[in-house]
DNA sequence: AAAAGTTGGTGACTAAAGTTACAATTACAA
DNA sequence: TTGTAATTGTAACTTTAGTCACCAACTTTT
């Protein structure tokens, strides 16, 4: 058993040996250094990428501006290149790593291939469509519905939990872009933070929750 | 040959005769006024609702705020009945009806057995999945970098569109649900996109578009 | 037809967040 | 280390939209 399968298994324990199987056999797997641009809105996506290691963001951009769409955490894929994927579409998204990360890239036809041979596989697209559609619908409700005080602090609990640290190696503008406001909002509102005891910055940039 | 089956056949054209002939045993059709609601938030989803005809508007609710997040039309489904149906979850959405309708219901336990047997029934769902998550992402774009009055317009457009009439019996309140503001904000625009000759405002609470 | 409820119109006010403009600080490279 | 670029801080201002208060018009109920 190669150490690819062994990985795969530990990752999707619902998939079946000869899935994981074909999996490692037609799947060509990436290192890729974080801060790297995986994808760009626009680009053809002839290989749908599934995270085995490392964090992703995904964006969505309009207009020239970001919006943060979620994050790709291991065992994922992204929906959005998944229906590039699997119909011949332009990305409407872009991708960007957030770790040294590692990915498989699956083939399109075999992804369409599986989806009908594998049930475990075409359920786990149900389940990142089902997952990511109720996410959007609650980011939705927070945009018409809480402060830009609030959403940052959501923002910056679901960064910790997601990198798994309290102390966040983050721009301000970058938080900015993230939440579709402007910098100087974030800049004061984080202040404010401050001053509330909630959090506080440290030099390099470095966003401590507390 | 039924006249259910000759409906279904029409509506799905893309569906085989043999899932055609098990969706009209196994589907119950049942006919349902305008302004009916038809699934609450919170409601076990037993039967996954197929509109054959009329339009249905899909909600979600946020502490007491309603949002508008799709129209059904004709052929389509409620993917969020989908993933409550397939997985045994409560209903994250309200659905009333905009029109007389037409509904299809189908029992979960067929729609998951349909699903493992009939690539088109699959392939159907993903295609729901996807076009709404990409319709949801440019509501949120919207909704983030575009102000009320563009947003109201683009509404005012598609319920146009959705309905297929220029003139809209819709109240001022409903608006301002819709797309969660508030209604003298509605009422103001209205006036203002009266005096730009986009809009009349005929009486018996019509908004006509020019 | 009078009363009660619903809907729409409007001015005045408030609050929130986006913008401008620039200063201060920190990081980085020559 | 010194100059340059990037980042952060902040005050003042503007804009947008949400809120309040109230009235008028229209509808429905009694």
């Amino acid at each position: 058993m190669t150490e690819l399968v062994i990985k795969l298994t530990q990752k999707f324990p619902f998939f079946s040996k000869n899935l994981i199987q074909e999996i490692a056999k037609y799947g060509v797997v990436k290192n890729i250094e974080n801060k790297t641009t995986i994808l760009t809105t626009g680009d053809n996506v002839r290989m749908l990428p599934v995270v085995l290691d490392g964090i992703i963001k995904v964006y969505s951009i309009y207009e020239d501006k970001e919006f943060l769409l979620y994050y790709l955490k291991s065992s994922e894929s992204c929906i959005m290149s998944f229906s590039a994927c699997i119909e011949n579409k332009k990305s409407e998204i872009t991708a960007i790593t957030e770790s040294d990360s590692t990915l498989i890239l699956l083939p399109s036809e075999k992804v369409k291939f599986w989806l009908k041979k594998y049930e475990s596989f075409n359920k786990l697209f149900f389940k990142l469509y089902d997952q990511r559609y109720l996410d959007m619908i609650n980011t939705l409700n927070h945009i018409l519905f809480e402060n830009i005080e609030n959403r940052l602090l959501r923002y910056l609990y679901e960064t910790r939990r997601i990198k798994g640290t309290s102390e966040l190696a983050i721009k301000h503008r970058e938080v900015a872009e993230d939440l579709g406001t402007a910098r100087e909002v974030i800049s004061r509102l984080l202040k404010k933070l401050e001053k509330d005891k909630i959090i506080t910055q440290l030099k390099g940039g470095i966003i401590k929750i507390l």
